[in-house]
Formats: C-alpha cells, structure tokens, sequence
DNA sequence: ATGAAAGCGCTAACAA
DNA sequence: TTGTTAGCGCTTTCAT
C-alpha cells in the first residue's frame, strides 16, 4: 500500500525559515523585482530546499489581475467545421470566468481579406491581453501578428500557424500526416483503381488554401505507394447542391471504375446526396473533421472514414491552455501542441 | 463580436440581497440543516435569480476537510497494464494534493482472491471517504461493496462494474463493443480463412474473466459476419515465452491458411517474437490496450491495429472526477462514463 | 528594498 | 435557528 500525500507547505512557512516577510517571498516568487540579491538566494534557497509551490486556488483568490483574450477566427453558418471550434471557445471562456478571464470572440469573411483586416484593427484597439487565431491571410496574419510584438500582446495560432513568428502556443494536428492517413485509410481495404479528390471550387480563387499541406500529405502518399493510380479532381460548390450532384454524376458516369472517394477539407458531406442516390458496393469514402453532418454520414454508412481531432475540446483544452499560459506569465515560445490524430468509422463512432 | 465575461456574484452578494447572513447561504447551499423553511426558500430564490454559484477556489481554501481515496487494482510488474492504470492513479492523486486529498493505491495478487479480500479489510479499517476499483473476483467485490455501503463510504468502480451495486462512477468502454471492433478491424481488409484467437492459459484457471465481454463481442461479430469462419483458440503460457513459441509455431504449421490473429486482452505483445520471426505477407493482427510494449510492436508494423482508450488518461480523469464528487458531495448514483475507443495503426501512433 | 495589513470568497467554530 | 468572527494562502497597496 501507498499513500500519496504531499504534505504542503505555505507562503508563511517560507517566510519564516528564510527569515523575510510573506511579501518578499512573493516579490522573488514572481520576479516582480524590489529584493537584494542576498535576499533573493536566501528566499529561493528555502524554496527548493521545501519544495515549495504557491497554492494556485489562494493566489487566484487573492489576485484582482484580469486577463482579456480576443478570439480570432472565420464566420461560420450552422453545421460549419468553425461553428464547433467557436463552441469550444465559448465552452472554455464560460469555465474560466471565475478565473476572471474574459473572452471576446472575432468572427471575420472567410472570402473578404478587409474584414479580417477589420477585426485585427478592432482587436488592437481592444488592448487584449492575448489572442487566439487560425491563419487564413498568411500575410495580413503576419502583419497582425508583428503589430501585436510591438504592443506586447502574446498571441497563440490554433490549426495552423506561421512557422517564423513569435507566438506562444500553437494547437493543432500535423496536417500533413492527416493527409496520409486519409491516404491510407482510403487505400488500405482495396487497391484503386482511380482516385477523385473531391475540392471545393472556392479553393482555386481563394489566395489562401488552408487544406494545401494535408493534400500534398494525401497525394503524396498516393503517389509513393500507387504510382500508377490517377488522382481525378472534381470541384464543387457547396452552395450549390444541383450542381454538384451534376458534376459528380458526369464524372462518375465517365470514369466507372473510379471508387475511391476523398475529401481534404472538412466538408464530404456535401457528397451526402449523390452517394445515398447511387449506391455502390464497392465505393470507399474519405473524409476530415468531426463536424456533425460528418458524423451523421458516417452513422448512416454513407462514408466509410473520418480522420478527426475533436475540434471543440481541441479548442476548449487551447483557449484554457493559453489562458494558464497568460495568468501563470509563462515565458516559452513556440510550443507545439500537436493533437492526436483520430480515425472514426462506424464500428468506434458513439463510444 | 461577442464577450464572455460572465459577471460573477459571490455569497455576500446573495446575503445581503436575501436579507441574512453569509453563514445561512452557505447552510442552505450545502443543505446543513438549521434553517427555517422561510429562510431557505428566500435564499434559494436569490440563488437562482442571481444564477449564483459558489467559487470553487475560495470554497476549498476556506475549508479543512481532508478526503481520503482508496484505489484498489491488481500488482503489476513493469510494462504490464496496470502499470499505466497506476500512473495514472498517482499522477491524478499528485495533481489533487493540494486540493486536500489523500489517495492510498492498494495492489493485490490477481490469482489470489485472499490477498483481494486482504486489502479489502485494510481499505475498510483505514476508514476512507471514497473507494476506486476495478472487478476481478465478483463475488468478493459484491461482498467489499455491501460492507462499504454500511458504512457509508462511497465506491466508483473503473474499467469494469457490477450493475447491481450502488456504485457511484463508472470509467471504462464498452467492452462489448471493443470486441466488435477488434473483430471489424481485423476482417476489413481481407476476408480472413480462419481466425487464431490468441488467449492467456491463466485465464482457463481463473474463476473471473475480464475480458470474457469483449471476446464475446469478438466472436460475435465473427460469427455474424463470417459464420463459415473457424476461430481456433490458443492458449499460452505469459511466462514461458518458449512453449509460447513452440505453440503458436505449431499450429501455425497445421494451419497454414490462417493469417489473421487477434488476441482480447492486453498482451498481444507475447507474440512479438513469433511474429518478427515468421513473416507473412497475408498477416493481420489485432490487438488491444495502449501498453508499452503493444505500442513498440505496432511501430516496428509486428501488428497491424490496436484498440485502446488511453488507459494513464482514463485513471487520471476517473480518480479526478471521482475527488471531485467527494467534495462536492453529489449525490446521483450510477453515473457512467463509457470512453472513447480509439484505433490505433502505425500511420497515427505518434500523433 | 522590505514589512505590515487589508482583503479575495468561503467555511466553521462559537455565541446568541 | 441565526449571526459573528476568525482564518484558509496569497496578492497588493501603502508605509517605512
């Protein structure tokens, strides 16, 4: 038998051994500066010799600081794979209220760089303590990203990043081994015979394609391990369901042999109704992204398998992580949280 | 742009509006007795209207009371599974320490239901406020659960549970359905000729089988899906890894046409050697739980899948939540938490 | 550069 | 049955 049970020493205790005032511990604890260094070796000395740790429900009791976190990320419609992440957010920013942390969410247009541009004015103007974004405008980011250094407001990425900025946390999958895992899933029951890469058409105007690096993971692997196999891509246009079930009728219609079926972006479920119209015993569908109409497809055994990473508690766990990160006055840069990658089929899909 | 902040009341705020003292809104909150009918009901509609809630920070700095868990699970040696359901126990139990609560992590001798009952008279004479355990021999845990209940110590049970006792938490899977996915798993890719069913010879022995439910999800499935399919049984022996060898080698020899082999419990690791030192193009092997040694064959590709739920995670969160009930001092009953059960391949072990 | 003292929101004796 | 009061361990003014 073994008891665990840290017996915990206090701030007084401390002070005390090390012959200095509560305060003064305090002041050499969080580097707020006013002590000798003669003080400061006595005091830390005590401190390791009693391994000593503050008690974080006293210290957040006692503290009046409050933190101001901006979310950044795109405006979403219902069902939406941001819908969820924004959902996480929320969730989060409701637990860590009594930890006097307030959070103010930015929704920006996806499709219009200005607006996004806008947030990022009105964020500044906000003088936020931190701030939470996706990359979207590589470039507007950056420029973002460079006026929030001067201010000395920290800034986490979540999804994707900028490798080459100052930010403090990123959340997120490896994206390009999603791609291959999807690759892999998609390839690992039978061999193609014909791939169709299924893109939204919005992608080709768009400067920015977030989905870029999972799709070179996806083709990538393709091409390693099926070099004779011919990736088709299809656009469609998630706003137009006539067209698209159109669009992939002819393509399927042209290229029979064809049964293997990805989407990279988090959205297959546009393909709901051209698969439930025209079953095939052999076809094999994978998409990304735990978002429900995915989810529901996946019940229904319209798709085989959903490579996900639980967008809502990727984001609860990210906005609490860097809400610690802000109260605690961590120093680190550029740590990397890479989420685990999940496979979902049918057989593992409720538990 | 929408902000959380959540304004916060506290207790005086409640007091005052009610018109008593701090002392009565803690009385009721925590329903103490000593309060009048009148009185309660006044300061229970305070309490909605200000949609109150207590904080949780300054509610355990204030209070003394010491809670004392006792988690009861099988010896282990190193890299075993309960090794990592004990990781988590003490890393939950380190993490909660400062939070006033003691844990005592009690091991008994799987093959021995004395040493079980052994612990369970020292778990009882210790007095604790909540016991965590998992099921080994039912009727000596039904026996331990009723002594518990007559004295009011509360009990959670963890990986599995006895339906008909007045547990209060339950943190596992589905075993059922693991089993169901192991067997999908294994006969997704190629329709299996034969099945090996992998078993640890101890388990004829015992009278108690863990994993009897999910090898019965298995063979379900299998039965279901493939009712042509023969499922042949080996037995081995966990510590004589030569028999093990010569065993397997053997039926292997008379049953050349078999590729695809599963093993329901936790050490398909045992095959390791066998495996590394027969190759075979047309193998497929299923595995369960997340120990070490399972994730290194998975890796090195000795196996092909592996159903896990985070065991570490599991204990962590089961013993956090089950601390947390203790001191909120909830009240429902059979509260289940079926885990989530993962795949495992080698394209997304390491993410 | 250091210490004294007043809280943070809550609990738990004790008094009434 | 109810209120008063003294902390819990820490932060933060304000003196010194």
């Amino acid at each position: 038998m073994l008891t665990i049970t840290n017996k915990t020493y206090t701030i007084s205790d401390v002070a005390k051994k090390a012959g200095v005032s509560r305060a003064t511990v305090d002041r050499v604890l969080f580097k707020r500066g006013y002590v000798s260094q003669k003080t400061r070796d006595k005091v830390l000395k005590v401190i390791t010799e009693l391994n000593y740790t503050p008690n974080a429900n006293a210290s957040s009791l006692a503290s009046k600081r409050a933190f101001h976190i901006a979310c950044l990320i795109p405006r979403f419609r219902q069902g939406e794979y941001w819908e969820e992440m924004n959902n996480g957010f929320v969730a989060s920013a409701k637990d860590y209220s009594s930890r006097s942390i307030s959070v103010s969410l930015y929704h920006f247009d996806q499709s219009d760089e200005e607006s996004f541009m806008n947030c990022c004015k009105d964020i500044l103007e906000s003088k936020p303590d931190g701030v939470m974004l996706s990359v979207v405008f590589p470039e507007a980011v950056t420029r973002f990203c460079k006026d929030l250094e001067k201010q000395h407001i920290r800034y986490a990425f979540i999804d994707n990043k900028i490798d080459n900025l100052d930010y403090c946390l990123y959340f997120g999958i490896d994206s390009y081994k999603s791609g291959q895992l999807g690759a892999w899933l998609l390839t690992n029951r039978t061999e193609p015979t014909g791939i169709a890469l299924v893109r939204i058409r919005r992608d080709q105007r768009h400067k920015s394609d977030p989905n870029r690096t999972r799709r070179h993971g996806f083709t990538d692997y393709i091409e390693e391990h099926f070099p004779e196999c011919n990736i088709h891509t299809i656009f469609i246009d998630p706003d137009n369901p006539d067209e698209t079930m159109g669009g992939v009728e002819e393509f399927f219609r042209e290229n029979p042999s064809v049964h293997h079926i990805a989407m990279t972006n988090s959205r297959v479920f546009l393909l709901e109704d051209y698969i439930r119209k025209h079953p095939d015993e052999k076809r094999i569908v994978v998409g990304f992204d735990d978002i429900k109409k995915n989810l529901d497809c996946l019940r229904e055994g319209l798709i085989d398998y959903l490579v996900i990473r639980h967008i809502k508690k990727q984001a609860y766990d990210a906005l609490a992580a860097f809400a610690e990160y802000l109260i605690k006055d961590t120093q680190s840069k550029h740590t990397n949280h890479f989420v685990h990658m999940e496979i979902l089929t049918q057989m593992n899909l409720d538990n």
